[in-house]
DNA sequence: CAAGCATACCTTGACAGTCTAGGTACATCC
DNA sequence: GGATGTACCTAGACTGTCAAGGTATGCTTG
């Protein structure tokens, strides 16, 4: 079992962040870890990945942000979807899905 | 449809140009037209991302090259597979199974 | 009570890989 | 002779990730 490569995340990590407050609004630490958990760990978050890319997403319109207070007691930024995060969200599915299906001719070729 | 994203490339060039060369000898504007027609067209191969990548993976010993002349009376630079390069293209296509799995675990969540 | 660990945030600097936009050279076709 | 296609290459900007640091606080455990 070959170690799972970061190299690949390029570009879908704000796809993965999107869908993951599409369930409705969490942290950064808390998107961290769901998205770990849900892939196995197949996908590390690198905090240095999250922030800037958290940051970068929300000038950008797509989420927007509120500090709150996490059950353990913890101050966290809240994040939660725009309308223009949702849509933003459809479209880098869409994208993403024609990518994998364009890798997926190369390399079925037999 | 949404026009294609090549930030989504990033990681997979040199997969798709092993896969490319798994098939025989070829020089760099051939593999970039051949994955072009292959994927047609959602894949843009910029000549800007193919040279040093090329330049890049004949320095790890992935491909080596040799000078030739094409059907068209053109100076090329024939590229082909080398023992370490066929290995590497069972590397990133495992890897790369594994990351699409990762992320389709997260984009199917219900 | 102190130490360690988990939670939760953030930043700086290095690095890798892609893109834009140029360039060269030559052959063919109109 | 000019445009187009083939075929190669490069410099510089840019973007996003990573490693490695930092802060603060609450909970657990010895």
């Amino acid at each position: 079992m070959t170690k799972p490569r970061t190299t690949f995340l390029q570009g879908t990590l704000d796809m993965l962040i999107l869908k993951t407050l599409s369930w409705g609004a969490r942290h950064g630490y808390a998107i961290a870890r769901w998205l770990e958990e849900t892939t196995n760990d197949a996908l590390q978050i690198e905090e240095g990945s999250l922030y800037p890319a958290l940051y970068r997403m929300e000038r950008k319109g797509w989420i927007e942000a509120e500090w709150g207070v996490s059950e353990l007691g913890k101050r966290i930024k809240l994040y939660s979807l725009t309308p223009l995060g949702r849509k933003q969200l459809r479209i880098e599915a869409s994208q993403w899905a024609q990518f994998v299906d364009a890798v997926a001719a190369v390399m079925r070729t037999a």
